[in-house]
DNA sequence: ATAAATTAATTGATCATTTAATTATTTGCA
DNA sequence: TGCAAATAATTAAATGATCAATTAATTTAT
């Protein structure tokens, strides 16, 4: 592919630029978050992620080294400034589990509805076992929450009500799921939230339940 | 990596089986499905299938022939007798909506509850554009299902109150998410459901409001 | 002021690796 | 032996990654 103009941008000739260096480097972050959230992390090669953007795949390496870092710098820089907010809504709840539950509901919700990219990108990347996303949307994504959930998760495992196999964490993508899942907008979760149907606790209780026969996924053994 | 002994069967030596050819085509069946469940379709290379079943990749291309057969192998012969007593339900329902909506709802609770691995995979692979398994799940998953919901979508979006471009098919993920995810038990719209807190028409009200914004993905512009 | 040198940005081609897919060969049982 | 089952070895395509060469904006020297 030459140089014609399929490009967002005018053609950017070779050279030193005239100061928007970073500008190229956001239009290909814009396109690899673009891609990720489209088609899937694993699914995208950065062939693709090129050529949406209208140059050629060794600018990836140019501006970000490799295909890892690359979706790192998605995600410090497109994906955790988008939850930001979130974040900040959390961190005013503090530590008492209702009002983290109530700040989580409200506050995704809101998020979503300027960044409607995420929940796909979310709920299909953390069901993804050795995803690369995982761990990011596990730990750093909502801090607080998949510890208060973990908690929570203890104690009902000791009463014997959950299976022992599940990842706690993997809790908080039932409440993304369930508040949130596909786009926006007013969620019927959040719905019953508003019209006190249910209360922070209920939530809570709901959601273990949901988990009790665990996200199974089949086995060596004898699956089907 | 050689025939080290991980595997779950006993070591499957060369030569004429005792009479259970089949046997071993339901073992790598299953193998593919877990495989596919849980790191995704995508992602999964025949390599990681023939190892997780003990057997050389060879033994897919000898069953199969390729990667997309023994998909369709999988969906026809895991995915959609699985989804099999939902589709008797929603024959029963007719064509009229609520009652469908109805048995949609109840209909993959139980299903899924046999299944732990279906919202999963249904809701990862969908989720995805250009997904190998995307197509299935829109139009022999749950027949006729989305085509009642597009034609409520198409009304919708003749009072202007949807998104033009969102796929109408995408309202069945929107179903599921709700109904069931991510896994199993009493999810809160099926007990919301069971309650009178809503009925059909209301949770097809909602599940069109909810998707009033779109399942947006950045497109080529200035996403972010 | 103009030309040369410098430096950054971009390209096209290419490398090694991995993957899917195929073929050839060996194994064991009837 | 004959024949199906399974493996090992092979081929072709795609992917991530790298490289030398090219281009032009900027700086430096004259």
């Amino acid at each position: 592919m030459t140089v014609s103009g399929k490009r967002a941008k005018p053609p950017r000739r070779a050279g030193r630029p005239s100061g928007d260096e970073q500008d190229l480097r956001r239009h290909l972050l814009d396109a690899a978050l673009g891609q990720f959230a489209r088609t899937g992390i694993a699914a995208t090669s950065l062939r693709a992620i090129a050529t949406e953007a209208g140059v050629t795949p060794a600018m990836l390496h140019y501006y970000f080294g490799d295909k890892a870092r690359l979706l790192h710098a998605v995600i410090d820089e497109r994906l955790l400034p988008a939850l930001a907010p979130l974040r900040a809504q959390l961190e005013r709840a503090g530590n008492d589990p209702p009002a983290l539950t109530e700040a989580f509901v409200r506050g995704i919700s809101d998020v979503v509805a300027g960044h409607p990219w995420l929940p796909t990108l979310w709920v299909r990347e953390v069901l993804c076992e050795g995803g690369a996303l995982r761990e990011v949307l596990f730990d750093r994504a909502v801090p607080g929450v998949p510890q208060l959930l973990a908690q929570r998760f203890a104690a009902a495992q000791a009463h014997g009500q959950l299976n022992p196999a599940l990842d706690p964490r993997l809790l908080v993508v039932s409440l993304v799921g369930l508040t949130l899942f596909p786009a926006a907008g007013a969620p019927i979760w959040r719905r019953a939230f508003d019209a006190e149907a249910l209360g922070p606790e209920a939530m809570l209780e709901h959601t273990l339940a949901l988990l009790g026969q665990g996200v199974g996924t089949p086995k060596r053994g004898e699956p089907a």
